[in-house]
DNA sequence: CTGGCTACCGTTTTT
DNA sequence: CGGTAGCCAG
């Protein structure tokens, strides 16, 4: 087919030698925009068009959908190749086409269905109703925790080991969820990957033809894998199969959810890696901001040791800002971008990132005040709305009426006599009888009785009206018949429903177009174990067709989904974009989890304080403090040109005033690509509440304390209160001539400041918050402070 | 069944 | 402080 020379080029050595690797276990430590996504499609490329392989024998892994869809975007524009017959996908996407092909074995139905992690969540809260059990002592969601916890170490009830009466209790609520979830027809995301793994492990003649069918294998994002994955992993590879791990342990920041940086080494030993390759070139940022990172995560032990470099020279300096409170940061964030925005940078390219959602609020008011547009990341995605999780619970009942989860949810919405005392009565019957609520309507009398006779006549009709009807015509119907858009129309705040609910419509269609449902679609055959024959996927109308969920057939069979089943598990595994107006020209707002992989031409960091970054629930052991340092590594490596830390003296968080610290990476930076663009103060609080009080006393508000001339005709709304502990203080101020919010040194804990005073003469004792060690009460009359200002 | 009230909680999250 | 979940009264 080619020697494959004209993809290779323009490739630095390290990039080339990993492209180009033989066929054989290779680690690859990927440095934040070192070109990581390239050298992964590249080598899918090259494998392909050297004939090394068909594309029946390459599997491509990754954690979320944006990732499988840009390599098989980015491998479609380098070759001519049908992306649908290639098992490139998330983990959970894999195994729901795997399991898809192989239902009967995995002990499943073939038009199974996936929960999301809203529905688990009331899964598990039925169980544990079911089981009569007190929700205070069995919290649904740390029992849904407990169970996810277990399967991702491979764990089933009888599994789990048990010392303790709690323990016991919720190795009993396991089973029983395995109970129902297997009685419902339906999976969870766990266990999808372990259903998945467990037949791997448990029939050999399917994990042999397996391992000979994918003679590649390639793992993006290693460092994020949890104990499940990995094992997984394994039983898909051989032990001396052509497995390409590519990670960054300098970037896991995924260990409060069980991934397990561990398995890199791991890997590195068990599958006999030879070739560890370091990608340290990095493309994106200038010398001072990947100084600034590589000194930053020198501060890390344990790690695999690698340095960013780049050969753009160091740019503009990072740009420290301190601030007197959250509310002036917002105020310095907003003219900084304006003028940003002003000198040419768009304002999609604006980044401003925080550790914690609940930062976003003062700096969100603040843009709106202004005007100025940005799209805040995370909120509600689409599929997990209310009213098109309803719509979608109509669909799943058309497919599959045991389905109880979605029983439950739309059997009286919109309204329709079926109160909780005939539910009651509903579920015990069929918990009783181990049936489906849908199995069991017949065990209620009454008016609610009937009443549920006719929900169940409803979902058949609409079933045996949409025989043979497009996706579209299917949904339609059953919006109109299940009284959504008549309710909906009725409510005051409905149009936006209504909207959503269209929208639901246009995304099935475009689903049905993007998966080729048409009626020219053909089922891809099984398996394509032949040689390296590159596919006609253009020529069959599919140009760049990037699949999302596959149709995969039954591995017996042949037999394919239907659309409607094909779509809900799309739904499931992909929950759609989490805000709307994503073409517009907007500052981006995100937590620094969600920047990993993106970039941006200027980036803010914002609320650089201890205990916020470094997150304080986070710092109580060493791995915790290292995994916030790294979260710090991703938000540095996230800037182009231009960096921004900023940290402020006080910050409102739920509802009080705290006096906070700078945060202790500045001290982990380097100096000399540091710019501070306020002078830089000794001590914190004690200046700034003085001044504060002064500036409130003339009535001119905070701005003028702190914004002095970078106003760019903004008027602040209101002057905000003084923080009531700092009123407070003013008349507790006593002998000791300490205040809440002054700056104090202490000998053994360093630098501090006040929050609490309590007592007097012999019995003063303050509350301090030092900067490592935390918040500590001290007698004041022993501990020796000085004041710092 | 709805709406209004209270009590509680508060790190990060994809599938 | 602000959101939400769950409970009770109308």
């Amino acid at each position: 087919m080619g020697d494959g020379s004209a993809l290779l080029r323009g490739l630095n050595p390290e990039q080339y030698a990993a492209v180009t690797l033989p066929a054989e276990a290779a680690l690859i430590l990927a440095g934040a925009g070192s070109g990581k996504t390239r050298v992964l499609t590249t080598r899918i490329a090259w494998l392909l068009q050297t004939s090394q392989v068909s594309i029946g024998g390459v599997m491509a892994v990754t954690f979320t959908n944006k990732a499988a869809k840009e390599m098989l975007t980015r491998l479609s524009a380098m070759l001519p190749v049908n992306v649908r017959g290639m098992w490139i996908g998330t983990f959970h996407g894999l195994c729901n086409r795997f399991l898809r092909a192989h239902w009967k074995q995995a002990g499943l139905p073939q038009s199974f269905q996936i929960l999301d992690a809203g529905d688990t969540l009331s899964a598990v809260k039925r169980v544990i109703k079911a089981l009569k059990l007190d929700e205070e002592r069995f919290v649904p969601k740390q029992v849904n925790w407990f169970i996810a916890g277990a399967k991702e170490n491979g764990q089933r009830p009888k599994d789990v080991p048990v010392h303790d009466g709690q323990t016991q209790t919720m190795v009993e609520i396991y089973q029983a969820y395995e109970d129902q979830c297997q009685r419902e027809g339906v999976v969870d995301f766990a266990e999808l990957m372990l259903r998945t793994y467990e037949l791997m492990r448990d029939d050999a003649a399917l994990r042999e033809h397996y391992r000979r069918r994918f003679r590649h294998i390639l793992v993006d994002e290693f460092q994020d894998t949890n104990r499940l994955q990995y094992a997984w992993l394994k039983m898909f590879a051989a032990p001396d199969a052509s497995v390409l791990a590519v990670g960054d342990d300098d970037q896991s920041i995924y260990a409060f959810r069980g991934a397990q940086v561990g398995n890199m080494a791991d890997f590195e030993r068990e599958f006999r890696v030879k070739q560890v390759i370091k990608l340290e070139r990095n493309y994106r940022s200038f010398g001072n901001i990947l100084d600034s990172a590589n000194h930053l995560i020198g501060h890390n032990s344990r790690r695999l040791g690698k340095t960013l470099r780049t050969e753009a020279g160091p740019g503009e300096p990072v740009r420290v800002q301190e601030n007197a409170s959250d509310f002036s940061e917002a105020q310095w964030i907003l003219e900084e971008a304006q003028q940003l925005h002003r000198s040419g940078v768009a304002r999609k390219e604006i980044a401003l990132l925080y550790r914690s959602n609940a930062q976003s609020r003062v700096i969100e008011s603040a843009l709106f005040n202004a005007g100025i547009p940005y799209r805040v990341y995370g909120g509600l995605r689409f599929f997990e709305r209310a009213e098109v999780k309803h719509a979608l619970a109509y669909l799943r009942l058309i497919e599959n009426c045991n389905d109880d989860t979605s029983y439950l949810r739309v059997v009286n919405f919109p309204t329709r006599g079926i109160g909780a005392r005939t539910l009651e009565q509903l579920q015990d019957a069929a918990r009783q009888t181990g049936r489906s609520l849908w199995q069991s309507v017949g065990a209620v009398g009454g008016k609610g009785g009937a009443n549920l006779v006719a929900f169940n006549g409803l979902i058949d009709g609409m079933r045996n009206a949409t025989l043979g009807l497009t996706l579209r015509e299917i949904i339609e119907h059953m919006l109109e018949r299940s009284g959504l858009i008549d309710f909906y129309r009725t409510e005051k705040e409905g149009a936006d429903r209504i909207e959503n609910l269209e929208e639901l419509v246009n995304a099935a269609e475009a689903f049905v177009t993007q998966e080729g449902f048409g009626k020219d679609a053909v089922a891809l055959p099984v398996d394509e174990f032949g040689p390296g024959q590159l596919s006609d996927g253009a020529a069959a109308g599919l140009p760049n067709a990037v699949a999302a969920v596959d149709l995969t057939p039954d591995a017996e069979t042949g037999e394919i989904m239907s659309p409607l089943a094909a779509f809900l598990t799309h739904a499931a595994l992909e929950a759609g974009d989490n805000q709307a107006q994503a073409g517009q020209d907007a500052i981006q707002l995100m937590t620094v989890h969600s920047a990993k992989g993106l970039e941006f031409d200027a980036v803010f960091i914002t609320g650089l304080e201890e205990g916020l970054f470094p997150h304080e629930n986070a710092m109580s052991d060493a791995d915790g403090l290292e995994e916030e340092r790294r979260l710090m590594y991703v938000a540095i490596t996230r800037a182009r040109q231009r960096l921004y830390l900023s940290f402020c003296q006080t910050r409102m968080l739920h509802g009080q005033t705290r006096y906070n610290v700078k945060s202790r990476f500045f001290d982990e930076l380097p100096e000399s690509a540091l710019k501070w663009l306020t002078p830089r103060n000794q001590g914190f609080g004690s200046g700034f509440a003085r001044e504060y009080q002064q500036a409130w006393e003339r009535g001119s508000g905070l701005n003028s304390v702190v914004g002095a001339g970078r106003n760019n005709g903004w008027q602040p709304p209101a002057p905000p209160p003084v923080p009531a502990a700092m009123v407070a203080a003013q008349a507790k101020a006593s002998g000791h001539g300490l205040k809440v919010g002054q700056g104090v040194f202490h000998n053994k804990f360093g630098e501090g400041v006040v929050i609490t005073l309590e007592g007097t003469g012999e019995d003063a004792r303050a509350q301090v918050r030092f900067g490592r060690h935390g918040p500590k009460w001290l007698a004041l009359s022993i501990a020796k402070l000085t004041l710092v200002d």
